[in-house]
DNA sequence: GCCTGTGAATCCATTCACAGCT
DNA sequence: AGCTGTGAATGGATTCACAGGC
């Protein structure tokens, strides 16, 4: 029942932030949840809680409040996180490695099926859940093979662009990028760059204006 | 000559984002730059950018353009990293290991003087830049000590809230939370936190938008 | 009475368009 | 002529406030 007039970037960015809390929220036993308390958990304003999710349909019940489970459902699909997806790492120094292992992804279904690095020194590692890393230049075929649909930058930035032009051209439309790069991309793929130094940033401005 | 009118926090966000384009194009033999280059060089318009720098001051030339060096200077000052911050971090398992060694933060003059971990595994442990872990019990002592700033929490979640906790009596108004919880903190401290399954959310909705 | 869903009102951010300086 | 700096216009997003259903 999604609504054919534009959805805000900003609405979905709250709406995954709405899921982490909500699941908390259930595994502590809350059954019905209120705009309200939801708001609160999330610091944000009410209103914005449930027009957000009316641009997705009607979940909730006047009087009562939203059935939590039933909103975790209706959230994963309007995020379509409520599937696996498959992912293929490259770089696998020291960030690419910390990725691989961490468990949040597979919890939210973003699984790592295929790793690659152009390092003699990673190429035929084992890493964990049964991974190779195999050579750069065996991406697009694996890519194809596996369906990979997400791409996961760790390179260092000077060979970025060249992995992610490997990517589009295997082609895997989303680009996950943690390299200090800007990448350049065919207009139909996607590029979502994760810049751990901006937070910083706005840290220590944020800090630096309280004197 | 910071005007005393609110600043919108996309507008730091956006600054922010200028520095690395600007740096590269310094790099490049760039001494001059006009609003219509940088914006090209960041996806935004050119006006935005006219008023993004307007709100700390008249930097460029009218027609002429801004001059790249004196740019970077002013908007280094302008983010508060046109100096060192000195950061401790809690945590030192896969993700804290590659926060550690990652180049990128010394590079924007953010620098880890210390090191936390609870688990006896890790403590004592040598770091990069002649860092040795310590218990938690020594972070207020040694944050006070060595004047840390900001913290680093890239312990497993359940021990976040604690360890961030730790760093708030420790005096330290800043923290970066790499953990998968929602921390609780007093008004006067701040958190950003960074959770790489947001950015796959995002991904994912935009992959599945377009069928 | 309580809480959702939503049009209307408000607030804020972006873009336009041009005056003003070089 | 060229490009900045900025008031004015536009376009979005947030919040208010209440109608509507439990």
């Amino acid at each position: 029942m999604i609504k054919n007039i534009k959805i805000p970037d900003v609405t979905i960015e709250r709406v995954a932030l709405y899921l982490r809390p909500l699941e908390d929220y259930e595994k502590s036993g809350g059954h019905v949840i209120s705009s309200d308390k939801l708001a609160e958990l999330c610091n944000v304003n009410p209103a914005q809680v449930r027009k957000d999710l009316s641009f997705f349909g009607e979940f909730g019940v006047r009087g009562v409040g939203y059935e939590v489970s039933e909103l975790l459902i209706e959230i994963k699909k309007i995020l379509a996180s409520d599937r696996e997806w498959q992912m293929g790492i490259a770089g696998l120094d020291d960030i690419g490695m910390a990725l691989v292992q961490h468990k949040n992804f597979l919890h939210r279904g973003y699984k790592f099926v295929a790793a690659f690095d152009s390092n003699p020194r990673n190429i035929g590692k084992h890493l964990p859940m049964g991974l190779v890393v195999q050579p750069l230049s065996k991406l697009k075929e694996t890519a194809i093979d596996l369906s990979l649909e997400i791409g996961v930058i760790a390179t260092p930035a000077s060979i970025a662009q060249k992995t992610a032009d490997l990517f589009f051209d295997a082609g895997i439309l989303a680009v996950l990028n943690f390299s200090a790069t800007h990448l350049r991309k065919p207009d139909c793929c996607l590029v979502q760059n994760v810049d751990f130094t901006f937070n910083l940033d706005h840290l220590a401005y944020r800090l630096n204006k309280k004197k």
